[in-house]
DNA sequence: CTGTTAGCGCGTTCAT
DNA sequence: ATGAACGCGCTAACAG
């Protein structure tokens, strides 16, 4: 077995010829001749070459690997942005390096640190729940690498950019399409006010019923934790004090699926007297109720956006640039009912 | 903005000592006094001083990386057994390059070749569905990098090692379980027999059976492709055709699922009067059905044990190994019902 | 089009 | 305990 692998200038020497040539020919430089460049391809195929990345990555000063920094990567929506994001490295090339916080400031801090080390070209970052403050986050603009948050950002000094969902709108294009549907009194089922999502979508929520001139009735709006057990209670609470009840949003899937579940026990048939949209990023509900319409961004395609928007400023990192920020439009899925 | 990062050399001639120096110091070397130690690391921090890590790999001829192979990311199984890879490399100070051959082989020889250039450490994979020959995995040990497989492997010439899961141990504990439950009559649904998985676990199912003196009835054994109305039509089925009845072993989680809704209906008592283990390694049963026992082993044990098999490689690179199997016991979770 | 030279930043000899 | 010098493998700059 042999110990040191071969250099381009053991492939110089045996095709007498220098070793700045073979360089050439293997980054298939227009400065030298097709057939020597054939000849140096095929006696570094036949030598089992392989390039040398951490010299040619010293050499050139960069590493052509990114970072990626999540909280878990065993949770679906960030396993699916990472998917994106490795396609789109992938395509472009580019390495990527994975790490996650397990939502923990000081890990998250260690983590910068190592990918300065690794000197990647740049770097996409969804923050720990311990981060408030972005201070260590401020390491990578002043080794001048691009960061972009994707999903949970945080303010930093300087320039950073992000891609974000739009909870708001999605809550209103929900609530939109339900009126579309001919729904005049939708219940809005809500989680807690301390997060900035149950809030934003409430808020979509209002807009739309405004936006179309239904009056906003404090009553309809329940709020709970959201869990399938809620979305089941607040059904059948809001039936027995109200009338006419025809519509539901539910500030997420798993309430929805118990409101349905309540539903078809009481032998309503869905959608056709009330209409049901759970929010959601999670493919579950999907098995759980094939029927469910649901309105979510998936975290593939926020992976790739983001992605595709670290190149665009690794690309441009001299030219100044300003804080930019990519507000992805939710998606409504209306599937059929398979009962 | 300044351009070029520091070096080992900036802090040296700050301290007026040689570069060595510092970087012995910043190795904490015992060859460098307290006292000077001391200076530069103070002096490190205070410059911003990352060390290149590019440079220091490339002398020392290792990347410090590991490679991780796997047909996607976004796949449950997968994201959860990366997740404890990437725990275990950083506990180490290793880094993980993820790529994904989304089932493709060529894909996947692109993707080998790109690690051998990046002269990672180590690499774990789980081949794609269009990988049966390994000649291109041969390349890893060409270069000397060991490798590790986990969950789908392949044979590859040379030593290779392997983490699994026992099929067929886990369906003899399912059966095991549902017999010490007091259960007399098992059915058995299992998949298509094309797949090692769906063999094993039929074998294991009917060693249990043996095991404890109760014969083998070919009738009890339903073959279908496990989705959930395949569990809800099979159990109907074999209740019409088979008095006594009392368990199930589905050899997945949907049909499971199936088979319980469908006695939800009819008005039965689960798991009192019929027994129903899955086999499962996604979460998303425990979701839908909370009262469902399943066995299975998390992907993210599998991702540790093989990223510890790998490390333990890596260390003993030199000395000449076999084949080292890691068969992995499954774990039965038997959760309380909620209803 | 090719060869020569130099150096990326660091770690590791040798000296002292 | 420290300094001087070299080289990891590659690419960029300059000749010719």
């Amino acid at each position: 077995m042999k110990k040191r692998k071969t250099t381009i200038h053991e492939i110089a020497k045996a095709l007498e010829i220098d070793s700045s040539t073979v360089s050439r020919a293997l980054n298939n430089s227009n400065r030298v001749t097709q057939k020597t460049k054939g000849k140096v391809l095929l006696k570094a195929k036949k030598l089992g070459y392989h390039r040398n990345l951490l010299a040619s990555n010293l050499r050139k000063n960069k590493s052509n690997t990114i970072g990626v920094i999540v909280p878990r990567i065993s949770r679906h929506f960030f396993s699916s942005a990472i998917a994106g994001i490795e396609e789109m490295a992938f395509a472009k090339g580019y390495n990527v390096i994975i790490c996650q916080s397990l939502e923990g400031l000081e890990r998250e801090k260690s983590i910068v640190d190592n990918l300065i080390s690794n000197r990647v070209d740049g770097v996409l970052v969804s923050v720990s729940m311990e981060t408030e403050d972005g201070g260590h986050l401020k390491h990578f603009e002043q080794n001048n690498i691009p960061l972009v948050f994707f999903d949970r950002h945080c303010e930093v000094l300087g320039n950073n950019s992000k891609v974000l969902i739009d909870d708001e709108l999605a809550a209103y294009e929900a609530t939109i399409h339900l009126i579309n549907k001919g729904c005049k009194k939708i219940v809005h089922f809500s989680g807690p006010q301390t997060l900035e999502i149950y809030k934003n979508r409430l808020k979509g929520y209002k807009e739309a019923l405004k936006s179309q001139g239904i009056s906003f009735d404090r009553e309809l709006v329940i709020t709970s934790r959201l869990m399938e057990q809620d979305g089941y209670n607040s059904i059948e609470k809001i039936l027995n004090d109200n009338e006419g009840v025809d519509g539901v949003f539910s500030a997420n899937d798993m309430a929805a699926i118990g409101a349905i579940k309540y539903l078809k026990g009481i032998g309503k048939i869905i959608p056709d007297e009330i209409a049901i949209v759970g929010f959601s990023n999670e493919p579950m509900s999907e098995v759980i109720e094939p029927s469910l319409t649901t309105i979510d961004q998936s975290g593939y395609e926020i992976g790739k956006t983001a992605c595709n928007l670290l190149f665009y400023n690794i690309a441009n990192k001299d030219v100044k640039t300003k804080h930019q920020t990519v507000i992805l439009k939710p998606i409504l899925i209306e599937r059929e009912s398979s009962l």
